[in-house]
DNA sequence: GCCAACGTTGGC
DNA sequence: GCCAACGTTGGC
C-alpha cells in the first residue's frame, strides 16, 4: 500500500465538495510525473487531501482511491478544458483513479506547519522548492506524522 | 496581484 | 538537441 497527497483549489473543488458527493474521477492531471504516480495508485491507498491556492494552504482531510486506473475521458472531449488532441483512445496519454470521501480533519494542518515539521518529515516532495506536483507520494511514517499534527 | 519556479512548445 | 518564449502553479 502506498500513501499520497493530492491538491486541489478549494474554489474549484473542495473537500467540502468532495464530501457532498462521495466519491469524484480526478480528472484533468496533465504533469506527466503526476500521472505516472496515478499510475502507481492501488484501490484502498489513503489520500491526504491539500488545499492550495487558497488563504490557508494545508491538508484538511483523508481520501483513499476507490477505483482502478482508466483513462481520463475529458482528453478526448474537444470541448473540456483538458481536452488533449495529441491523445488516441487506442493509446490513451492520460489516465485517473476515482478519489473517495474519507473524513475531514478536524482543523487544517497548515503548510507553515509542515514546514515546521519538515526535520522529523525528511525528504518530501511537498516542502521541494518550487513544486508543483499536484499528485504526489507520502511515506508511511510521513502519513502517520502529519495525521499526528491533528 | 505579484513573481519565482519550472514544464512545455517550437523555431532553428 | 538547444534554448528562448511562453504558460501555469501556487505561496505570499
Amino acid at each position: 500500500m502506498n500513501h499520497w497527497l493530492m491538491k486541489s483549489e478549494p474554489d474549484e473543488f473542495s473537500i467540502d465538495a468532495l464530501k457532498k458527493v462521495g466519491r469524484e474521477p480526478w480528472s484533468g492531471v496533465r504533469n506527466y510525473q503526476a500521472r505516472n504516480f496515478m499510475k502507481a495508485m492501488k484501490v484502498g491507498d489513503p489520500i491526504l487531501f491539500y488545499h492550495s491556492s487558497c488563504a490557508v494552504p494545508g491538508v484538511v482531510g483523508i481520501a483513499e482511491v476507490v477505483s482502478d486506473l482508466y483513462p481520463d475521458p475529458t482528453q478526448f472531449k474537444p470541448k473540456s478544458d483538458y481536452y488533449d488532441p495529441a491523445s488516441k483512445p487506442e493509446e490513451p496519454r492520460w489516465w485517473l483513479v476515482d478519489v473517495g470521501f474519507k473524513r475531514k480533519l478536524k482543523r487544517v494542518i497548515t503548510l507553515e506547519q509542515l514546514k515546521a515539521e519538515s526535520d522529523a518529515l525528511g525528504e518530501f516532495a511537498l516542502l521541494n522548492r518550487g513544486n508543483r506536483l499536484s499528485v504526489l507520494p507520502v511515506t508511511a511514517a510521513q502519513y502517520k506524522h502529519i495525521l499526528s499534527l491533528e
